[in-house]
DNA sequence: CGTGACCTTGAAAGCCTTCAACTCGGGTGG
DNA sequence: CCACCCGAGTTGAAGGCTTTCAAGGTCACG
């Protein structure tokens, strides 16, 4: 049921104890971090491995949300729909976050995989049993719940009060941030998903995001080596358009 | 310090055990909520109660967040600024409704009463300290903290895939359940704040926001007694707005 | 009764969307 | 092996929803 790759990892971090999994105590934004190797054993007993391949369904909105989950490789988009169809995407996810954390009984959201992605998921029911012993799962919960807040607050800044220019870069940042912070380079910036899943993510259009695209690129601001690659070649400026400086 | 009408509802209903605070036991939204006796007794140690004016500053974005607080009386707004100026409100709070969690050493929000508001608040460091004693704090802060995502997230669809119509519409029926959810009639619906923050808040200007009041007006969606008491007259009509049912 | 804040309304302008055509690259089947 | 097809992305032109600019109205307050 591990994958190999867990183990080997793990034997080499905590010896011979069974790890909750390999990618999630080396990696910020997972329940794992900040525990103790004996209480990472206890997590471990309630843990399993799941794969989804390249746009495969993690769970869907109003689903009986089942499972926590630390993603262990891949990248997820998490969205909800409109009664007619018309999408937003909440946010992108790589490995080493968590999500399907909910108040109610129900996932508040759909997560799709981008790319082939693993999973260490924590049944709900037993990660429930665990709180009692283990007073640190509810603290660390509590920090990744805000981080996510913070995130989705500036989101909202985003959506309510920038213009498409501002959106992307805003957006490529945020991206290249997420690169360094999981210890990858910072450029090129990689987009795992489509445009139309950027279009969603930002409020806008396929294309407008193309063409904003193009705007930047013929300014000078960044560079697409293709259509996945993404340097910025501006910083000041891209920094500018992001912070909101109005138009400067 | 503790204000007169807490002591009275308090020892209604908790006998002469000090209090977190009278609003706070009896309210959904809050810390205190879900707590025994004798941890509210401790919570009480910490307490200090504070009153905010009509328009006063709670706190400003990038303060040290020196306390999370209850709003026990009047309503709050919580918004961020970009560099020119620009503002995006995050969510309006009320009676019963917990602000100032945040993940850092400091707010990442600006908070300012809309009317003379009561605070109850609990200094972080003393809170912190409270935490190895209090299992239920975290647990408690956990779930407030992820009801606010999700409202965040709601928020998000609105800005990113509603037109103006249906972001007004959204807002009003989100008022009004608010109202019920704190035991008020849910109707008409109190808009404590003025035009400029709902604009804000729903990432329009003041005129279009006015204007979509007239025309929900003319259409006979929704009446508005003066400017800050609405009633909903088709609610059916209103619904499938919020819902996002494509112009039905 | 003047003043100012807040709200409403009108007209013109602007940014983004919609509709449409075109390019490019990969997979497939003849 | 290559024509064909399809999805994804880009680009152009017209249209629409919201913004911007401007003016007028109402009410509280000095």
């Amino acid at each position: 049921m591990v994958h190999p790759e867990t183990l080997r990892l793990v034997s080499q971090r905590l010896g011979s104890l069974p790890p909750p999994c390999a990618a999630c105590d080396a990696r910020e934004r997972t329940v794992c971090a900040a525990l103790e190797p004996q209480e990472l054993a206890e997590l471990a007993r309630i843990l399993t491995e799941a794969e989804v391949p390249a746009h495969g369904t993690l769970f869907r909105e109003g689903e009986p949300a089942e499972h926590v989950m630390n993603i262990t490789r891949g990248a997820v988009k998490l969205y909800r729909l409109l009664a007619d169809g018309r999408r937003q995407i909440l946010g992108f996810r790589f490995a080493g976050d968590f999500i399907g954390l909910t108040a109610g009984a129900e996932y508040a959201y759909s997560a799709e995989a981008l790319t082939a992605t693993r999973l260490c998921r924590f049944p709900r029911r037993r990660l429930e049993a665990l709180r009692e012993r283990l007073r640190r799962i509810d603290r660390r919960l509590l920090e990744l719940s805000i981080d996510e807040l913070v995130a989705t607050q500036e989101h909202l800044v985003l959506l309510g009060r920038k213009d498409a220019e501002e959106r992307l870069v805003s957006f490529l940042l945020l991206l290249g941030q997420a690169q360094v912070r999981r210890g990858e380079p910072g450029e090129p910036i990689v987009l795992p998903m489509s445009r139309g899943d950027i279009a969603d993510y930002l409020g806008l259009t396929i294309e407008t995001v193309s063409r904003t695209f193009t705007a930047l690129r013929r300014r000078g601001v960044i560079a697409l080596d293709d259509t996945t690659h993404v340097r910025v070649l501006d910083r000041a400026a891209a920094e500018a358009l992001a912070a909101g400086t109005g138009s400067g």
